[in-house]
DNA sequence: GTGAAAGCGCTAACAT
DNA sequence: ATGTTAGCGCTTTCAC
């Protein structure tokens, strides 16, 4: 595809009668210059239409003003609000957004977005390999980890939500609240740290209560709602049926939910259930699920600023814990 | 932020003693480069870990390899689906994703994400006003279309859905297999182009069984459960009450059930709801939402894929319409 | 305050 | 088959 002839910073230099430094001048604003230069030179800009050319900034600057996003899949409820506080925030501040996800390819060992084409990169969860994170921290590359704290070698800023602070208060108020003893927990993804630290809430609450987590009511619901419906399925017929249960995160609430109705259980009255989230089907569902709302478009734009504090040398927070909010709805045996 | 030292094409030359030139070739691998001169570059560069720099790349070979994707709003169940087709088609095509959201912004009156940083780009909806289209238009900057036609003055591939027929279908079967006679229609926002298409199939359904068409049932829905469920209860108070409601889209589909809900009325005993779109909640309501399963996805593949063929010089199908599915459920009548 | 000129890292003629 | 070199459009010393 042919493309048009540019307007160039020599033909505005020309148009001018001045140099392309003075030309540069203008536009970058970085040194003094006389007034009357600068209006001729913003006249022959304005007469031309002339846009600088970024690519050329890039490679004589040295920096592209992009930052990117890097991503395992582009799935689920979660994405859509995360990319729209990235998005927005980046652009605030001037900065383009590339997008990128790791899923499925890995096309020459090298990642298509990276210090070569962004100024600072976004990670979230753990779509980047270790190695490759490593290599970056060594190349100081800015960057910052998003619902992920990064290894302890590896000195990243990361900012997340509270995880286990969000699931001792879910855990603290179905035992106070509502009485139950007797709480199952169905984890997230293996190796998941969100999930991690929710079950680590959970247990904290139980013990600080005195009550005693059964093992055989820790389950797999793999942030799935397949998943989660096939383990409460089992738990069914082999006849555990715990008074609550507490599914790391609302997709696997769902199986739970469907698991339940299947087996002629009620909801809450023979088995309350509650997630973590807040996905929009939560509120429509019905009964409407109990559960702890996320800030999932804060935690971008905090990441976004936090990568921007770096790229301009200041120093950042290094961990950055974003609080929840306990949404009780009915499935948990609140009624208003 | 200090960048280190990188490694470049220079490096390489040196360290394998050809020229720049030869080290060029064996990375695009333009022009034949004898085996053994091969050999040594690829060593020099495997022992250097030279990475070419995609900038200097573009200033210097007149493109980007990125393609752009402007959208109006990073927002709704749509979105996700949409982006996962546009970067995973980029992805295996070997370009990079650059996107950008036109809500709230405009900057200095030009768009960051245009011909300077991207090699074509994807348009979403109506989120690049008509006089930046024509402009890129008529620069001959390639791009696509995606939900929306191209003014007849503007020239550009368009890829979309069966927006009538599907609406047609929908009606066709409302009358026919569940045998209303009385439907109303509630829009999308002022001058959407699907929700034009999909009023325009209701309304050729109807006339094609001989159905009048009451002008007080066509409402506005506004592709929003508020604004959907504001029109529905002031059609009630009024003691307006259609036998069926065809939502031009679920969300608003929902603020219908709910309006519906608060006035006591049943679906679909008492009225029917049909939407479009099939969102997730759809097949979580109750009654399940009838609706129509577009292909977001496939959408975006295709405009990727028209895209690409635009920029290799080719001659892509100016339109192409994807066909939907109608998805069935209870709360248009129908009961398994 | 402003101009000249040296790069930034690479591609693509043009030579050889 | 390979080397030489002129740009690509801009930023940034370094002089004047």
């Amino acid at each position: 595809m042919l493309r048009m002839k540019r307007v160039t910073i020599e033909d505005v230099a020309r148009q001018a009668g001045v140099s392309i430094a003075t030309v540069s001048r203008v536009v970058s604003g970085s040194t003094h210059v006389a007034p009357m230069t600068t209006a001729k030179v913003q006249a022959a800009i304005n007469m031309l239409g002339y846009k600088p050319n970024p690519i050329a900034k890039h490679l004589a600057g040295q920096r592209t003003n992009t930052i990117g996003l890097i991503v395992d899949e582009i799935v689920g409820d979660f994405f859509q609000p995360m990319l729209r506080g990235i998005e927005q925030t980046s652009s605030e501040h001037g900065y383009d957004l590339l997008i990128h996800s790791t899923r499925m390819r890995r096309r020459s060992g090298s990642y298509p977005v990276a210090e070569h084409n962004t100024d600072g990169i976004i990670v979230f969860g753990n779509s980047l390999p270790l190695d490759e994170l490593r290599r970056l921290y060594i190349k100081q590359f800015p960057m910052v980890l998003m619902h992920q704290t990064p290894p302890s070698d590896v000195h990243v800023p990361c900012v997340t939500i509270e995880n286990k602070r969000s699931a001792q208060r879910m855990v603290d108020y179905l035992i106070e609240q509502r009485g139950y003893t007797e709480i199952a927990f169905l984890r997230g993804p293996e190796g998941n740290e969100d999930s991690q630290w929710r079950e680590l809430g959970f247990r904290e609450s139980m013990a600080a209560h005195g009550l005693k987590v059964d093992d055989e009511l820790i389950g797999m619901g793999g942030f799935e709602e397949m998943q989660a419906h096939h383990t409460v399925t089992q738990w069914v017929r082999q006849g555990k049926r715990p008074r609550c249960i507490f599914a790391a995160d609302d997709d696997s609430a769902l199986g739970v939910l469907r698991a339940l109705k299947e087996a002629g259980l009620r909801v809450p009255q023979d088995v309350a259930v509650v997630g973590f989230d807040d996905i929009r089907i939560a509120s429509y569902l019905s009964p409407a699920l109990t559960t702890v709302r996320a800030p999932i478009e804060q935690v971008s734009r905090v990441a976004v600023e936090t990568l921007i504090q770096l790229l301009e040398g200041e120093t950042p927070q290094m961990l950055t814990l974003l609080p929840t909010e306990l949404i009780i709805r009915e499935s948990c045996g609140y009624s208003a």
